[in-house]
DNA sequence: TCTAATCATGAAAACCTTTTCATGGCGATC
DNA sequence: GATCGCCATGAAAAGGTTTTCATGATTAGA
C-alpha cells in the first residue's frame, strides 16, 4: 500500500534509476528533474523500505544490542550510554532482552542477523561455547562483562575485583573487625570477581562472613535479616550491589540497627538511587552509562574497518564514592 | 559472506524453495530431506537474511518506539513494559529517542518504515500536523500522552488532571493552607493538565503559588530554594513530577525546613525512587509500565487486524500513595 | 493393468531498492 | 564540419527470501 520508488518515478515521468540518484543526494542529475522528483515524493508521502535499502546496501544503519534485562537502573543507564553515542552516529538500536535460557538468547541473536550492523551483547549465557556457535560469524560483535575472550571481538569488562577490593579495604581500614558481604548468585562471573576481590581485600585475621544473594532487593533484605542475628555481629556489610545494600539497609533499619554508627554499609555500582537512600550509601561507581557509550564506539569502529584487530580487553576502572552509609565521620551531604 | 540459502540447497543437493519450506517447518518435505536441510543449515551457521525476509514476507516482527528519552526511570518503566509484552509475543523493539526537533524526529519516523510493523509515539513534537505529515500512512501507530486524537490511531493518556486535583485535595483537604505547586515545562501538554488539576483542587479562598519548572531535579531544586524564601511561606508544595519534588526535597532540608511538619510535600509518577528518598515521598502513583503494556498490545491487534477501528482514547487512571512525606500522621513505612 | 489423485520437489516470480553498464544527445575541440 | 568526450538518463542485474505454479512420481482405486 504505501509508495514505492515506481510510483515516484511514474508520477515525476522519469526511471527509477533516476529517482534514486536524486533522493539520495547524487550531484548528476539535473536541477529541474530533481525538484519533478522530490515534488512527487513529497506528494506521495514516498520513504523508501529499510528492507529492501538494506538488502542491496548490506547496511541496517542499526546496531542490537543483547542484554539480560532493560530494567532496572544499571540497564537504563546502560542503554542511556549506548544509545547516546549511537544516535550522534545516526544509527539506530534493536534492543532484545530477558532470556531465560540459552536457546532462547540463541533465537534471538539468530533473529538479528540482516537487521543490525553489529552487536553489543551481554548476557548471562554468553559463554564462549554459546557465543561461538551462535554468533553470526560475520557479523562484528563487542562483549560486555564477560569472562570469555572471543578472539576476534573487542571486551569490555568492569574492574570488579579492584572495586571489592577497594572497598573492603575502605570498610577494614576505618577500624571494622568483621566485615560481612552479601554475593550475588554464583553462577555469574562478575559476582564471583567481587567475592574474589572481598576475599583479598580482608585484613590479616579476619574471617570471611558470606551471605548469598541474587543482586535483587529482596535477596538484600533476606540477607541483612540473617546479618543482624548473627553472633557476633558483623559491624559492617558489603553487598554486591547496591540494590541489595539497599534491601539490606531495610533489614537493618527494621531490626533497630544504626547505619553506620551500629554497622556500616558498602554497595556496588552507584546507581543513581544510592545517592537518596538514608544514609546515603557509600558504594563504588561504576561508569555505567561511559561503558555503553564506550561499547557503542568500539562496535562501530570494528563495523567500518572489519580489518582492525579487536583491541585488547579494556577494562573499566571504577572509584570508591564514600557517603554517610559507611562512617559518622564522613561529611553529611555528597 | 554469511551463507544463504542458496549455499545450504547446494549442500543438501535440494532446491532453495525446499530449504524455505523445511526451514519454516512445513509439513510437506519428506522427513529424510528434512534431516539433510538442517543438517546442512547447521553446518554452514546458515540463519536467514532478516531483510531479505521481511522484503518479501512484510512483516519484521518488529515494533518501534519513538521516544523523548530512554533515560531516566520513567522511561525506564515505560520501556520494561513494551519490552514485556513484545517480549511475550515475540517481537523486538527498535528505539530511537531524543529528538532535538521536528525535523530530527521525522527523519527518526521516516527511517523506521520498512522496518517495523507498528509504531509507538511518545514525541513532545507529535502534534496533530507534525503527525499526519509525518507517520508513514499504512503504519498501525499507537500514540502516547499526546493532546492531538488522531482518527484511525488508538491512544493511551494518563489521567494528569485527575491525579493532580486528587493530590492537591489531599493536601489542601490535611489542614494545609498554602499549597504552593512546582510545574513542568509549559509547553508540554502533560504539564498543563497537571496544572489545570491543581487549580481545580485548590480549595475556596485558597491561592494560587505556581513555580515553573522543567521536570528536572535542578528545576525542584531551584524552585524550592525560592519556595523556602517565600512570605509567607508555603505549608506544602506539590511538584509536577517526582524527580523536581526530591529534588525540591533537598533544597528545604538545606534550609532547615522540616518535612513534612513544616512543610509538606507531594509528586506525581511514584517513580521507584520516591520509595526510598527520606522521607519517602507521597505521590501519584502511574500505572508507568502497564502503560507500555497496553500500547503494546493495542498496537498488536492494529497491526494483525488492520481493519479494527482504533478504539476511542483510553485513559490510565491513576492512584494516590501516602507516605511520610506529607503528613506526620501516616505510618512510617509504606 | 490403466487412470486418477496425491504429494514431494523444482523453476521462477515477486518484494523494493541501489548500482553498473549502456545509450544518446550535446558542447567543445581540431 | 566532423569527431571526441562528457553527462544525464534508462535498462537491467543483484541482493536473499517466500510462494505460486508446474511437473513428475508414487499410490490408490477400479
Amino acid at each position: 500500500m504505501p509508495a514505492t520508488i515506481k510510483d515516484v518515478a511514474r508520477v515525476a515521468g522519469v526511471s527509477v534509476a533516476t529517482v534514486s540518484r536524486a533522493l539520495n543526494g547524487a550531484d548528476n542529475v539535473l536541477p529541474g528533474t530533481k525538484q519533478r522528483i522530490l515534488d512527487a515524493a513529497r506528494e506521495l508521502r514516498f520513504s523508501p523500505s529499510g528492507a529492501a535499502r538494506s538488502l542491496i546496501t548490506r547496511r541496517t544503519d542499526t546496531i542490537g544490542a543483547l542484554l539480560p534485562d532493560l530494567h532496572g537502573e544499571y540497564f537504563s543507564e546502560l542503554i542511556r550510554g549506548i544509545d547516546q553515542a549511537a544516535r550522534a552516529r545516526g544509527l539506530h538500536l534493536l534492543v532484545s532482552s530477558s532470556h531465560g535460557d540459552a536457546d532462547e538468547a540463541a533465537a534471538a541473536l539468530r533473529a538479528m542477523n540482516g537487521r543490525v550492523d553489529g552487536l553489543i551483547v551481554m548476557s548471562p549465557h554468553a559463554d564462549a561455547e554459546f557465543l561461538s556457535h551462535n554468533l553470526p560469524g560475520s557479523l562484528p560483535a563487542v562483549l560486555l562483562n564477560t569472562e570469555v575472550d572471543l578472539p576476534g571481538h573487542a571486551r569490555f569488562v568492569v574492574d570488579n575485583f579492584g572495586g571489592a577490593h577497594l572497598m573492603t579495604r575502605h570498610l577494614a581500614g576505618h577500624g571494622r573487625q568483621r566485615v560481612a558481604f552479601i554475593s550475588g548468585p554464583l553462577g555469574n562471573h562478575e559476582a564471583q570477581e567481587r567475592l574474589r576481590g572481598y576475599r583479598a581485600g580482608l585484613g590479616a585475621g579476619m574471617r570471611e562472613i558470606v551471605f548469598e544473594g541474587d543482586f535483587s532487593e529482596e535477596s538484600g533484605l533476606s540477607a541483612g535479616r540473617r546479618i543482624a542475628l548473627t553472633e557476633p555481629r558483623p559491624d559492617a556489610v558489603f553487598a554486591a550491589n547496591d540494590m541489595m545494600a539497599i534491601g539490606c539497609l531495610a533489614a537493618l533499619k527494621e531490626s533497630g540497627l544504626r547505619v553506620p554508627e551500629d554497622i556500616a554499609l558498602g554497595g556496588f555500582d552507584d546507581i543513581p538511587i544510592a545517592r537518596y537512600v538514608a544514609p546515603a550509601l557509600t558504594t563504588i561507581r561504576v561508569p555505567i552509562a561511559a561503558l555503553g557509550t564506550a561499547a557503542l564506539d568500539a562496535l562501530v569502529k570494528a563495523v567500518e574497518t572489519p580489518a582492525t584487530p579487536a583491541g585488547p580487553t579494556t577494562v573499566i576502572p571504577v572509584e570508591l564514592v564514600v557517603r554517610r552509609s559507611c562512617s559518622a565521620d564522613t561529611p553529611h551531604r555528597s
